[in-house]
DNA sequence: TGGTAATAGTTGAAAATGTAACTAACAACC
DNA sequence: GGTTGTTAGTTACATTTTCAACTATTACCA
């Protein structure tokens, strides 16, 4: 199993963001799963609903890149577990308003605190140059 | 939808990372599926093989970072488009080792080429010095 | 108006993935 | 040599995701 062909897979970015992305992932994911069973999808509505504090099913699919189909049944399983609530705009009822509960925000915090510790042990195999410049490229890169 | 915690989801790397590893696979996702109907885990395992030559399953696992029934599955499939052939290891006959027909390589070998045309797509957006970071960064991130 | 198009969100069926249990082959130890 | 343990790989079943079709509501425009 030695190397034949000269294009090396760890310089192609898809493949490295992935490779990347997934390991990162992994053990955060066993704290959201762990502690409370929740989804990949789950998590990542929670915490933009807890930031943005008000958000529609739409505006969270334009801002996580997910799909509707995805929101929606994160949305679902958050309510049945009363971390959120929906609340129909009295404009336009095709939109629907979407705040966490106290319980959502509590379930929140709790992760919040795991994600930032989670994430100084990542930030201990860079350098403060490369954690800067990680941060600025992977923005960049997450724009369409 | 104004942001009102103080946690910045731009800043939390496993959602970064995830993030720009969607955005960026989505645009080669459209080739391999688009071109061959390929998954995400057949191009992997193509590519593997491509570089590699000869290489076991688990060897793949190994190098990939994909589980076990991820890339058995994905070998059924390239095996029955006859992109691989299998050849039981003959002294020890758990193994099978794997290799491209030509028919595997030569799909290889286009999307080998639209892989480093979209990689220079993307670079595009950065600067040489960000690039090289980023490589570098990401396969630090790489090894758990 | 009324009729068509567009938008937000949901649902059902099909496809893909994850988990755990399984088979087959070899290793190790008594 | 026979029992037990390990390893490579597959399979079955449950869970998730994807895709397309659907409902309900609003927008557009002749």
């Amino acid at each position: 199993m030695t190397q034949k062909d000269d294009f090396d897979l760890r310089e192609f970015l898809p493949y490295l963001l992935n490779q990347a992305a997934e390991i990162s992932s992994q053990s955060f994911q066993r704290i959201y799963k762990g502690r409370y069973g929740m989804l990949r999808t789950e998590w990542r509505v929670l915490f933009h609903l807890a930031i943005f504090e008000r958000m529609t099913a739409k505006d969270i699919c334009e801002k996580a890149i997910m799909h509707k189909t995805k929101v929606s049944r994160a949305v679902q399983r958050l309510e049945q577990r009363r971390y959120l609530q929906r609340k129909p705009d009295e404009k336009d009822r095709r939109h629907e308003w979407l705040t966490l509960t106290s319980q959502g925000r509590a379930v929140y915090e709790d992760l919040r605190a795991h994600a930032r510790q989670h994430d100084q042990v990542l930030m201990q195999k860079l350098s403060t140059e490369e954690i800067t410049v990680l941060r600025r490229v992977l923005n960049a890169l997450s724009r369409p």
